[in-house]
DNA sequence: TTTCGAGTCCTACTCAGGTCGGAGGCGGGG
DNA sequence: CCCCGCCTCCGACCTGAGTAGGACTCGAAA
């Protein structure tokens, strides 16, 4: 029995690339496409695919969403998350909205289609480039039973950690969120004892060994 | 004509695994061998090998001592260093001792005989992951004729660099190096001026992404 | 509706980080 | 020999970073 596909996302060239791609798999079949979020939605209710290929950046309804409500309406749908750059702030959404697995765009071929078997046959699955930069969020983010009291950082956090990973001060952030300096350090404050940091010197430094940024 | 290699190293275990790598090969010879960096001079002179293979850290004479004496004797020597640590402070010594090369010891077979080819062919060479490291240093360090007021750093800042890298205030740095704090703050504020950055955050940033430190 | 988390903002405080200027020792090159 | 760069150290000073604690809004969940 071959593995159903359904893809989606608004490029039509990367539509095409992904059926011809997969077209030439004998045990996988593309069942059907989606040009935005809703028709992802009503299309994986009508062909149940074994698998969806979900790009986040789509109009109507992103990825993301689009996602949570297939998995509502069919929680044993398996959803493949497709990115284009290295490491979104969906990247954790995503995965927290149900997703099985996220796989970058650019990978070659293979890695892909490889993505799509092992999503398929149930495996959860991230891009070996993803999967070091999660891997330590996750460890303690997907358990409900956290080991301490490390918390997840919120969205506006991981915001401002990404730009303190950029070297920007306090109030060049607050500049550039459009919000006062001292929002700043409050947010800085709670990054700091979620992450039981000393400072944004280890932020940083925390961001790039965990590979949550990448350096070039 | 066949390269001649002269292998020095104060292993036994790593010449002789040398010995068999090369050896292997038609167009490469290995006629000398030296177990420390005086014999590795008196060795050079004697066999006029096509290139001396030679390891930093030896007895008696280190190898970037030991590069700077052989080629005082013979400019054209080639030697290629080898290095067992991924960058050590001797990197950059050594490529000012006039070493044509770098190769990490752990890099697999065939890059280290082709590393061997490409030197006694005439070519300068780094590992790739040396070499992007270094790079950006060398555009500035190597050329007299420098953009601007971009000075080289010296062994003592660069070693303070990479402990701001890994995070560490300027009390814990000062331990490290049984120095006091005021002296790593004049450091510190040397580092910043060359690099014309603004606090050690941004010297962080700088690190990681130059590649300067790896991040895993 | 009430509760709660997230985000925003504030004051006031402490302290590490960084600057400035000056100073001594030490080794190598002119 | 003297000069200069590097490393070391000091005290005084200023500022950004981070903490503590509280307050307001808003939207989502209970």
């Amino acid at each position: 029995m071959s593995i159903r596909v359904l893809i989606a996302d608004d490029q039509s060239m990367v539509r095409a690339g992904f059926r011809m791609l997969l077209g030439g798999e004998e045990d996988i079949e593309v069942v059907a496409e989606a040009s935005d979020g809703l028709e992802a939605v009503s299309k994986a209710a009508r062909f149940h695919p074994t698998i969806v290929l979900m790009d986040i950046r789509m109009p109507e309804l992103d990825g993301l969403e689009a996602t949570r409500r297939i998995l509502a309406a069919d929680p044993s749908a398996r959803i493949l998350i497709l990115t284009t750059f290295d490491l979104d702030e969906y990247v954790y959404e995503g995965l927290r909205a149900g997703a099985s697995g996220f796989v970058l765009k650019d990978e070659p071929p293979e890695q892909l289609i490889a993505a799509v078997r092992t999503v398929a046959g149930g495996d959860a699955l991230l891009s070996p480039t993803v999967t070091k930069r999660v891997i330590k969020q996750f460890t303690r983010a997907a358990r409900p039973e956290a080991p301490k009291g490390v918390d997840e950082l919120t969205a506006r956090e991981l915001e401002i950690l990404r730009l303190i990973a950029d070297g920007l001060s306090n109030g060049e952030i607050a500049g550039k969120l459009y919000i006062s300096e001292t929002t700043v350090k409050t947010h800085v404050t709670h990054i700091l004892q979620k992450l039981d940091l000393r400072d944004r010197v280890q932020a940083v430094v925390l961001a790039y060994q965990t590979g949550l940024f990448e350096p070039d």
